[in-house]
RNA sequence: GGGGCCGUAGCUCAGUUGGGAGAGCGCCAGAAUCGCACUCUGGAGGCCGUGGGUUCGACUCCCAUCGGCUCCA
């Protein structure tokens, strides 16, 4: 049966039990920022549980893209070691919402796992957790009770975190039939856990206390991984159809074997990786250096590091995504439609880690010297972190490079090190929890259904305050029946306005979302008062500035599409008042010319006003009539589809135009680059372009006149000649200065005294720059050939000293930089430098005359003493 | 979110207690050649990322900010 057969078989078993199916939700969780990638199959109805929000199904089925690499569930370090670790996998699962509980789940498992999937009963074995005699009970009617086994808290117990709900579960185990152990859960890899099947009955709070749950939910996951390889009687996962063809690539490009035991960790890491890499980056990942963007790097990095191991250096792992796109883009079309990014994506990133190699190579080659050279053959666990922390070397590769010169690498030192860097960054993030804190107690004031969204239709209304609480910062969170308030979504911003009520209103500063409901957050003036009947009331003119940029974002899209080519996906957009950002995925930057027609584009569409139509239907119907989804973006079985035909469908629950023709105009600002493979356009419309326009105005204005341009004359060619005019100005005064250099250099050479063993300069001159000044000094210890020569000049009020001793003067002694230490003393500064070269300053030029007098003085001892 | 490192000529980089901005490659011109390459000679090209501060004086020290790399969460 091969994996595809499998996953359908499960989906079909479910839907023909009225479940709904529902797709995998991206790897890459919107609204969520408790979660780096989706790494349950429960993840997207999370809210169901928790109560946020009700499930618009009582029963549903999916099978999820889940990875793996961080927090409570850590697989990374395992994948390679043995056959059953993965970074990414898919969950496939089914769920109750209050629906069918232990009996049914039980059942309809049994069933799909002995008569669906059709492995024999007999190796079949169950567990449940300790005190759960209900799911006992119905298991023995299934099986044998010595094949029944019961289990504590770490084994059949499930929490979704400190609080929140819980309850016991129930596994399905599979004896394989060769491997060590006696029965389910003994280690040795004989019995597999195949299907966990979750019953949350409890709610735990702070205090652990474990209450009754009013509705009772189901959860469970089958991993298709192992799925698929019990079915295919493999021995490892890594052995079944999801793998061979990748594994058959990377044999091919490296000439590696995966039946040697010595190469077969390598090449399941790598083909583990790059299923990770693949699914991330078509969900809207990149690699990067912070958050989810960080973890591709890694999990790149590790992959690039053991295809090494198997003697390839060259980049590889791009040249896998073909094989994996083959075996599963008919499920997940994302991996077709986006191949080109992803292909790109990874291989841009492979060279970047070589170069990275490269340069830790070097350094490392540098310790390795400076270890030899003091005898000492270790490399200490301070210069092996910075190696790793500072430039990404690897440990490892530090480990081997050392073995190979006969080196030791200090791994104490290394690992103490990098605890301090985790402590570091555990203390920093505590700090931002307790900050999250001190939010009042909801105040509710009415029951019923809230924040039904009326904002498509009206911006004001008469509605009623269902709750309301104080924030930590002593503003207001209120949430209405319904309401007209967008609150931020989609790249949107929250409406702002007013709510009033009676006696009092309430500011409205910014609107958001808590899972279904809309709070409005704003300042209050009075206070609330029992009565619950509000007008709510949406700033119109702020609304609509949002909707000409929202509706531009669309088209804007479109346009880029067509001018720069179909690769580009959005990957995000900001749309407030002001302006509009739109990030998209793109390789370099757009030419002058690109970006130009891509806003006229964007101008004519807004000309030929077209209608905006938008339509609720159903997420697959949306789909087929070719409406672009967004990576990155949750959508819920209804979704709105926006379209501006023929030019754009687009599934978006944000506010729009009625017409394009409102927009009134388009206007790119600015187009720069985000990160490896993703640009950014800033825009503006509507008014905002006639702002621009008249600031640009403006500044020509103003320009014209400080440039005498006229009302005619050519602003470009004026401002062309005055450049130039002002250098030609320069080198003429550059060359006047040093002319006046040269005549003070002459008349310098009255004013030497001689001393019987030499002669010197003391002078104060005027000369414009300390550079110049420095210049006369070299000029005249070339003209008096032997002697000290110290001059003075007045510098923007403060004086420059400079000092220069001819190289026989310094052979005798005389130190340039004393003398200007001591001339700068008496003005009130400081100064220093070499002995033939020196200079230093003064605060106080009135006292200029004492100061070239004391060298005077100094300088005719000096000479007379020797 | 918390650390570390780096921003100097078109490119790769040097710059040693704060004291006159450098090298190699590339570019331009000249010499040599029938011409090209090599070679030799000369030259152009720098707000030392940006903005503050300390100082007589900052590429150098301090603070902020932007950008790149990197580690931890």
């Amino acid at each position: 049966m091969d994996s595809r057969t499998v996953r359908s078989k499960f989906l079909e078993y479910f839907e023909s039990h009225e479940h709904t199916i529902v797709n995998s939700s991206p790897l890459v969780p919107i609204g969520d920022p408790t979660l780096l990638f989706a790494n349950a199959g429960m993840n997207q109805f999370k809210d169901y549980f928790l109560d946020k929000a009700v499930a618009p199904y009582p029963r549903a089925a999916s099978a999820q893209k889940c990875m793996r690499v961080s927090g409570k569930h850590n697989d990374l370090e395992d994948v390679g070691r043995d056959g059953t670790h993965h970074t990414f996998f898919e969950m496939m699962g089914n769920w109750s919402f209050g629906d069918y509980f232990k009996r049914d789940a039980i059942e309809m498992a049994w069933e799909l796992v002995t008569v669906g999937y059709g492995l024999e009963p007999e190796r079949l074995w169950a567990s449940v957790y300790k005190d759960d005699d209900e799911a006992e009970r119905i298991w023995r009617k299934i099986l044998p009770p010595e094949r029944i086994l019961r289990f504590g808290e770490k084994d059949n117990f499930w929490e979704m975190a400190e609080v929140g709900p819980c309850g016991p579960c129930s596994e399905i185990h599979y004896d394989m039939g060769f491997g060590e152990g006696k029965r389910p859960n003994d280690p040795g890899g004989r019995f597999i856990e195949i299907w966990n099947l979750v019953f949350m009955q409890y709610f735990k709070d702070e205090s652990g206390v474990v209450t009754p749950l009013p509705k009772q939910h189901v959860d469970t996951g089958l991993g298709l991984e192992r799925a698929v390889a019990i079915l295919q009687g493999a021995r490892e996962n890594y052995e079944t159809d999801l793998f061979a063809p990748i594994i058959g690539k990377v044999e091919e490009i490296t000439g590696a074997d995966f039946n040697d035991p010595d190469q077969r960790m390598p090449i399941r890491v790598i083909a583990d990786h790059i299923r990770a890499l693949a699914f991330a980056i078509a969900d809207g990942a990149l690699p990067g250096n912070e958050g989810r963007g960080y973890v591709l790097r890694r999990l790149l990095r590790r992959a690039s590091r053991f295809s090494r191991k198997l003697g390839h250096h060259e980049p590889m792992l791009f040249e896998l995504v073909a094989p994996l796109t083959d075996k599963m883009g008919e499920v997940y079309p994302e991996l077709v439609s986006k191949n080109q990014h992803i292909v790109r994506a990874i291989k841009s990133e492979e060279e970047r880690f070589a170069q990275t190699l490269d340069i830790g190579i070097e350094l490392f080659q540098d310790l390795a010297k400076k270890a030899a050279a003091k005898g000492d053959l270790t490399i200490w666990g301070q210069d092996a972190f910075k190696l790793y922390d500072t430039y990404g070397f690897p440990i490892d590769l530090t480990e081997l490079m050392a073995s190979e010169a006969g080196l030791v690498v200090d791994h104490k030192g290394f690992t103490k090190e990098m605890e301090k860097q985790r402590e570091r960054a555990r203390g920093a993030s505590l700090f931002d929890v307790v900050r999250e804190l001190g939010a009042g107690e909801w105040r509710v004031l009415s029951e019923g259904a809230d924040s039904v969204f009326r904002g498509y239709e009206k911006t004001e209304l008469q509605a009623k305050v269902r709750k309301y609480q104080t924030a930590a910062d002593g503003r207001i969170r209120l949430i209405l029946d319904e309401t007209p308030f967008y609150a931020e979504s989609g790249g949107q911003v929250g409406d702002t306005g007013t709510i009033e009520g009676d006696g009092w209103t309430l500011e409205v500063e910014d609107t958001k979302k808590d899972a279904d409901s809309v709070v409005h957050i704003g300042t209050l003036k009075g206070s609330i008062s029992a009565s619950t009947e509000v007008f709510a009331k949406v700033d119109s003119g702020r609304r609509n500035a949002i909707r000409r940029n929202h509706t531009a974002t669309h088209l804007l899209h479109f346009a880029l599409r067509k001018v720069i080519g179909e690769h580009v996906h959005q990957g995000g957009s900001l749309v407030t008042p002001d302006r509009m950002r739109f990030d998209y995925t793109h390789f370099e930057a757009p030419s002058e010319l690109q970006l130009r027609k891509i806003e006229r584009i964007v101008n004519e569409l807004a000309m030929a006003d077209i209608p905006v139509c938008s339509r609720e239907l159903a997420y697959r119907e949306a789909l087929d009539a070719g409406a672009m989804a967004l990576f990155g973006e949750k959508y819920g079985e209804r979704v709105r589809m926006i379209s501006i035909e023929p030019v754009s469908r687009e599934l978006c629950g944000g506010t729009h135009l009625s017409r394009t023709g409102e927009m009134g105009a388009f206007l790119i600002r600015a187009e720069s680059s985000v990160g490896s493979g993703l640009r950014r356009i800033e825009a503006i419309t509507g008014a905002s372009v006639l702002d621009w326009a008249n600031e640009v105005r403006g500044e020509r204005d103003e320009l014209k006149i400080i440039l005498k341009a006229g009302q005619s004359g050519d602003l470009v060619e004026k401002a062309r000649s005055m450049v130039a005019e002002g250098k030609r100005l320069e080198a003429t005064i550059e060359e006047l200065e040093r002319a006046r250099t040269g005549d003070t250099a002459d008349s310098l050479l009255l004013r030497v005294v001689e001393c019987p063993t030499g002669r010197f300069i003391a002078e104060k001159v005027s000369v414009a720059g300390r550079d110049l000044l420095a210049q006369l000094v070299d000029e005249m210890k070339g003209r008096i050939g032997t002697g000290v020569v110290f001059l003075l000049a007045d510098i923007d009020g403060k004086a420059a000293i400079i000092a220069g001793a001819t190289p026989d003067m310094v052979q005798r002694g005389v130190s340039a930089g004393e003398i200007v230490h001591g001339a700068s003393g008496i003005m009130g500064g400081s100064g220093g430098g070499r002995p033939d070269f020196a200079q230093g300053g003064g605060r106080d030029m009135s006292l200029a005359d004492e100061a070239v007098s004391w060298v005077r003085d100094r300088l005719r001892k000096e000479f007379e003493a020797r």
